[in-house]
DNA sequence: TGCTAATATTTAACATGTTAATTAAGTTGG
DNA sequence: CCAACTTAATTAACATGTTAAATATTAGCA
């Protein structure tokens, strides 16, 4: 995975399939970009998952349960883009490790307040430092402006998707 | 999941946490914008995976192997960017159904060879006049224009992120 | 030749994604 | 008040993502 010549230069296979508007040759479609790009971004911050043993979507959970001062758990699902049955195995696991805390909400008792735990609250703001650093240096790399064209590009692609069913 | 209203309209919870360049509220950094697209995009193609009982995953090996006349799974791993143990059991499955055929290459004992059965090549070629014409659909919502350019964003920031490891 | 390193794929173990079913608690209309 | 419906969260079952280890084959070289 540290080759900069072999891996990127070209499509490693002839492709036949070239479809007539010319957006996907099957090996370049929409989904896949961004699910490399995804792929791209996140390994950026691996280093920081590593250091603190947890995996991004775990890091998901502590850093915004640590922004916010007390959510439920159907906030946090819609807030950090994981489903409900993913979330609750999840906050099992870090219920376990002591870093976060759920308690029932006393005026809807479905409901499930989560909130972080001091030690949480210690890891976030020491790995916050190295990964709002990675963000800047991004930025950097890519561009300021660039950047968040590109967010707010994706950011009008997902309404106008969801718009359209 | 079919009201419109209440889902997208603000931010759910009150985002404490903004970081100094205004890029990241923890709710939609980049990741996650990734995520949220990916999603979205993928959801327009999910009735033909349901009409042809097969998942996004196996779809983009189905699709892949059936525009190329054969290839390695390595290649195949790389150009739908799915990683070999995932794939490994994808095709295990595929091949299950009669979807695809697997077998050694005679100069290279190591490589696998993978190749769609006819049966694949017929449900493809059926189904990728309905993949087309939404690939067609959201260019035209989307903007033809807008959607290349974005694409080409995707594309540069991967370029990036790898130049900087 | 034979030993060692590199390559291609698979397997194992565990975390997450996804859909459907389940459980518990709130809401509504009679 | 209560039966039917809705909502919030969990559980179950299976597919995929990820990392590390295992296997088999090839390549390199003394």
């Amino acid at each position: 995975m540290n080759n900069s010549d072999s891996k990127h230069s070209s499509s490693p296979v002839p492709d036949k399939g070239k479809s007539s508007h010319g957006l996907n040759d099957f090996s370049h479609t929409l989904p896949i970009r961004l699910l490399r790009a995804r792929h791209a971004a996140v390994s950026q911050f691996q280093p920081i998952f590593r250091k603190y043993n947890v995996t991004e979507q775990q890091w998901r959970v502590l850093r915004m349960v640590t922004s916010a001062n007390a959510m439920t758990a159907g906030e946090l699902s819609q807030a950090i883009f994981i489903s409900m049955p993913s979330l609750s195995r999840i906050m099992q696991s870090l219920e376990a490790r002591n870093l976060i805390r759920r308690h029932a909400n006393k005026d809807d008792l479905r409901k499930t307040m989560v909130s972080s735990t001091s030690a949480a609250q210690a890891m976030v703001a020491e790995a916050a430092i190295w990964s709002d650093t990675r963000y800047s240096d991004i930025a950097q790399w890519f561009g300021k402006e660039r950047l968040e064209h590109l967010q707010r590009l994706l950011d009008d692609l997902v309404q106008t998707l969801d718009q359209h069913q």
